[in-house]
DNA sequence: AATGAATGAGCCTTCATTCAT
DNA sequence: GATGAATGAAGGCTCATTCAT
């Protein structure tokens, strides 16, 4: 089909812009060396997308999609698994995911939501909401009827939390190649593993606080 | 008094600096823009602080130091408190210091993390550890002898993340006037009342389970 | 062919260059006057060589290489030839090629001497050492086995200064467009005869000044 | 007297611009630098002397009046004495004289000479003539009365040249501090009665060759 | 289809000079 | 008389983008 005629510059250049966007961010990077990593010529980013702005879109959008690809959203565990499992398997997934070394589109929307470029605001809040609903609906039923939505939100942000913000320093650790400190996170599935532990129980402690309060039993 | 003479220019460029390193960062921030919100000349960034890297460095290390006294460590709990309520204490402290409209370190900071100057390495390096081992030391004595060192980490690095990550979130939604947004957190207190229950429950877990599998009482 | 492909603009810039920085030495030519010489954009210099400094080196190397070719070292006297003769042949040959109108680099090499850059240093020693171990052994052969280095040297030096010293103040009234001052030199075959006498009868009587010294006959 | 207030600060003023200019010329100087190193204000330039240009003047005419009361012309040789003796004198003062490591004028002369500012113009000429018409006098007497006007003025420059040229690479190479290379000229005075023994050798031949043509006996 | 030479706007910085004190 | 804070013009350099081929 010629839709796809997609030339394999144009691929190389997405590759070496993932790289370039994950390192340096939207403008510290440079077209002049995206393109010379991706061993075309410094027009070609403007050949091939029209100007920056579309390069860094583009490669968000095939980051996202190639990381969406290779996890999938429940990690294998079936819908009717019991709660626990499921948000076992979430909160795993999520964490492999980002701890891909493929994964740029991590880094990148990190990047976004602290120096935003107003470029990806679109794209990102419809990628990203559908997966943060998942959990949320997991988190409301281990939270049982009694418990409000504000307290579903409060745990679902810092079940998010625990398992983005530690894998953002275990990255940059990497990248600085700080031979000498010690990595934080030897073990992936351990580390998962202790994220399920204490998501699971503060999951309980507000339900059973919030049992308390109302006067119903748990 | 013999205190620095530091001309109420000086002070105008470093408020000025906050706000635009805290908007963009220190690439896209830009000396002219700084100057101009302070109504200074161009050149002024460069006669008062030597160069833009030097007026960052400056920025970084007057916001810290007004941070750290506008909000003191232990949250006033004194040290012979139960180790729940110094934990509580600080993880209070902590989101208030982070919430605080007017701090502008904390942006900065993870800004540095996710896309690195080099410029405050040392610096952050030398101010966040000692703010790290606080925690770390609460989070051990809550554990218990019997639990190794490599928990206590996950468990310090989870609570931090649980204040952090959602006050990033926070602050940037703030800052983009989402008004029709629904706010994540509405009340302050409350939701760190809800990170110091979910804390809680998490570490005893974590001691919970240690104890199981060594086979002593808890 | 095969040789590098220097666009045509790459060649105006070096010309413009070799005037400017020829009239005004490397700190107070600027980058935009040399474009503007040279019809070029205020980027151009950039572009193709990288930066000021870098077009300021290959400046000086492309006009010393011209120079060299230019003029033959030894101006065409062969090495069998007496002494005198090849004394003769290096003085007029020097002097033809400090009198070029063309020759940037003896200009700039002076500049380089007084008020250095440090930019040319290497680049100069290895072009001007072999120049002067030529003289220095014509001289030394003149001289005979009885005198020693030091005068060797102090002949040379003395040789050299009659050639470049003369020239330099030549140039810069022909610069400055003195047509009221007298020229120093009219005709440069009789002032490079002049100096080929002034030498020779010099180093006639050094030679005769050592032999009296050490009794020997000369 | 009050004319002659001039105050310290205004003499350090000068001292110091002294020194940077003679390392770095005029426009490599800066301002800020010789206010520095007299331990002066910023403004203190402008102040005492109105701008930067106007110090440099002073500076040279400072420098080159102090120079000529420290190395009276003729070198205590009398009036009356042979003409030999009378060049010998001169050459030797005049190498003194620019071999003193107080002299800047030397320096900012040669400066001016290859890389002129305009602002010493005047002043240069008429400072510096009246120098060579002395030398031109001894030399036109030792040529005598049958060898014309331009033959003089070779060998005066000539001879000049023999004096300056290598007097500036020594000045430079001390500057520099090669250690290393070894230093062109040990002993001054050794250096001094080789350019006169040069001069007059080379002013006999002269003589003797323009004699032999014109058939007249020397 | 693809190149690379060329552009111009904008950035950080330097520096002689000014001005209020 | 003397200071030092402040200025504005100008410089070198970067970089996304364009254009002729």
């Amino acid at each position: 089909m010629t839709t796809k005629k997609s030339s394999v510059a144009k691929e190389k250049l997405l590759a070496a812009a993932s790289d370039v966007f994950g390192e340096k961010g939207f403008r510290d990077a440079t077209v002049a060396e995206i393109c010379r990593r991706a061993g075309a010529n410094i027009a070609a980013v403007n050949y091939h997308f029209g100007n920056k702005e579309a390069l860094y879109r583009e490669t968000w959008r095939q980051s996202f999609a190639e990381s969406i690809l290779a996890h999938p959203q429940d990690g294998g565990i079936p819908p009717n698994a019991p709660a626990e499992q499921r948000l076992r398997g979430q909160i795993t997934t999520l964490m492999r995911r980002v701890a891909d070394p493929e994964n740029r589109e991590f880094v990148i929307s990190q990047m976004e939501l602290i120096n935003p470029t107003g470029l990806l605001e679109e794209v990102m809040k419809s990628a990203l909401i559908p997966l943060r609903e998942k959990t949320l609906a997991v988190v409301r039923e281990l939270l049982g009827p009694e418990v409000d939505e504000q307290h579903v939100m409060h745990c679902e942000i810092c079940i998010l939390s625990m398992c983005l913000h530690p894998m953002l320093i275990q990255r940059i650790r990497q990248r600085t190649k700080k031979a000498g400190a010690p990595l934080l996170i030897h073990d992936l599935d351990a580390f998962a593993d202790h994220i399920v532990l204490f998501a699971l129980a503060g999951v309980q402690a507000v339900r059973d606080q919030r049992c308390k309060k109302t006067g119903s039993p748990s």
